[in-house]
DNA sequence: CTGAAAGCGCTAACAA
DNA sequence: TTGTTAGCGCTTTCAG
């Protein structure tokens, strides 16, 4: 068996009670103090948190729902999250969708009987929103990361993807392009449909057409068969906006040698690193993780919880001559 | 306050003992079944599994502890830990060390207060094996993942690294290469460490010498500034061997159109997409954390845990004429 | 097949 | 400041 407070109490002579005010940060007297440290590293004790958790109905920890792990910009902001919420000694339970196969409706149900104090979603489907029903009913803080729901009671914190694309499309204007093509992935995909309107209005706005919209499976190999088909069926074409990190990476390579100016989303380092005539759309993952951290923790601390939409402006970096 | 397993019971006139047991797959009666399947869905319970673990004393959560999420690797392994512990209705609460500053020990400590069945760590430092100790003691079954430590009390599973880089070196010289380099990591670092041994003593053994050993960091950029290091420094090099895949792909820019073979860790999907002359060896990141992930739920079940080592054979992808 | 009672480890009144 | 008591929501003997 474990050793527990009791245990603690019994090695300092004193009743649980004190010895749970004292981690607690109560004040105790000093030998008592002494007492009850002294016991704990002789017996090697650990709070439980679950107990603790189950009377203060806290369990300090939070849920992240992500569809997959393994793309680098969930990771990221998920990171970001991490971060903030260990800081003040929170934990996250991760689900990550795609391998479970489970739906969010689930999933949901899964992390409230983890008792999380709140909720992350970083899903860039277009799944309904009333998959939180269960959640917001229990008063859990939710937020949703990357894309908006049709809800008012919950918070959203989301990209100015429109003015993104449109940022990139007026710098290939300035720049003397004409015949701007995009590579852009699923239109039910929130963030994809936003940058192909953005992109769209952009142009309109200068009186032209896109030379060629092109769409992608969200991969290297995706971005690199785009880039050939806008070589086949669009030659005109002299500047490509591509909407996601990967199909950028596999672009460029598809676009070899041509002097074709690229745009994409994320790549400032591998840009930076390698090529820097290809100028990037920067999303702030750190900040988009930290903030929704900061409204699950002000919600657990009390703080009356106020839903509602967070867009957040990208970075954009040009590097040489684009 | 919550709907609890007694809402249900007086909802459905019986003992909460009763719906216990039913929630736990012992059978009752036909009709009570029915009362409490109805009482479920009308006052909306989900079993609480923080109560239900304080008395069982498993939580059916395991704790993960990374060095950073945003690393390809570490987050393909997380998924597929994530994948087979949510089949089995456990949950994955995962710790990254890098932005969260804590120590090993200390990030231990804090999964064992939150009661997890089991522990996976994947570090790729050196940190020394005695910040396991209290998980240990605790009879948490561990698993450590792509490296090595020194102890026969939990389970290890690593690559065979040194057979995956002589691999890769052997297929070099059968090709006709004899000027052959590495870009590599710190030598902290297990895994590159051991591909650094590898690769040496494959050259040995064919009586040649490396034609250069470079340093990179473990980026992009990284790779991209090693490989203009070996144009520079070691002309004579026809073929290189990259021990990351970042690096990889910094070195593919690097080396540009020179004619010098590549082959590089984990970028398979990448090679295969955009440049089929590259090859590849490929670690078995979803077999490696799969099986982290059985180990544990094994132990958890009951079975006998048997600690040791596990060694994982690398999948090697020439792709054309290397 | 069902119920009564005890307790997992902790905290929160309240009393001393 | 410290101790007593009760109870978070669940499971689990052991009777019935």
């Amino acid at each position: 068996m474990n050793v527990t407070i009791k245990d603690i109490a019994a090695e300092a002579e004193l009743s649980p009670a004190t010895v749970s005010a004292y981690l607690n940060g109560a004040r105790v007297r000093a030998e008592n103090r002494d007492a009850i440290e002294c016991a704990i590293t002789k017996l090697g004790y650990i709070r439980n948190d679950y107990a603790r958790a189950l009377k203060t109905r806290r369990s300090r920890t939070v849920g992240v729902i992500i569809y997959d792990l393994s793309d680098a910009f969930a990771a990221g902001v998920s990171a970001a999250i991490e971060g903030t919420l260990a800081q003040a000694g929170y934990g996250i339970l991760i689900c990550d969708c795609k391998n479970t196969g489970k739906t969010l409706t689930e999933t949901v149900r899964f992390l409230i009987s983890k008792m999380v104090d709140g909720l992350i979603v970083i899903m860039p489907d277009s799944t309904d929103g009333r998959c939180l029903d269960a959640a917001v009913r229990q008063n859990i803080p939710v937020v949703v990361v990357d894309r908006l729901m049709d809800r008012d009671d919950i918070t959203q914190i989301v990209l100015n993807n429109r003015e993104a694309a449109a940022g990139a499309v007026r710098m290939f204007l300035s720049g003397g392009h004409r015949e701007i093509a995009i590579i852009t992935g699923s239109r039910e995909i929130y963030t994809h449909a936003e940058r192909l309107a953005g992109f769209c209005e952009a142009l309109a706005q200068a009186g032209r057409k896109p030379s060629a919209i092109v769409d992608g499976e969200l991969t290297v190999e995706g971005g690199f068969r785009a880039a050939k088909t806008i070589l086949t069926e669009a030659p005109q074409t002299t500047a490509v906006l591509v909407t996601s990190y990967l199909m950028t990476v596999g672009a460029v390579f598809g676009f070899g040698d041509r002097p074709i100016a690229c745009a994409g989303f994320d790549n400032k380092a591998f840009s930076a690193a390698v090529r820097p005539d290809l100028a990037a759309v920067e999303q702030p993952k750190e900040e988009m993780g930290r903030l929704a951290a900061q409204r699950i923790l002000a919600a657990a601390a009390g703080e009356s919880y106020a839903p509602g939409v967070i867009t957040l402006c990208a970075g954009m970096y040009s590097f040489e001559g684009t």
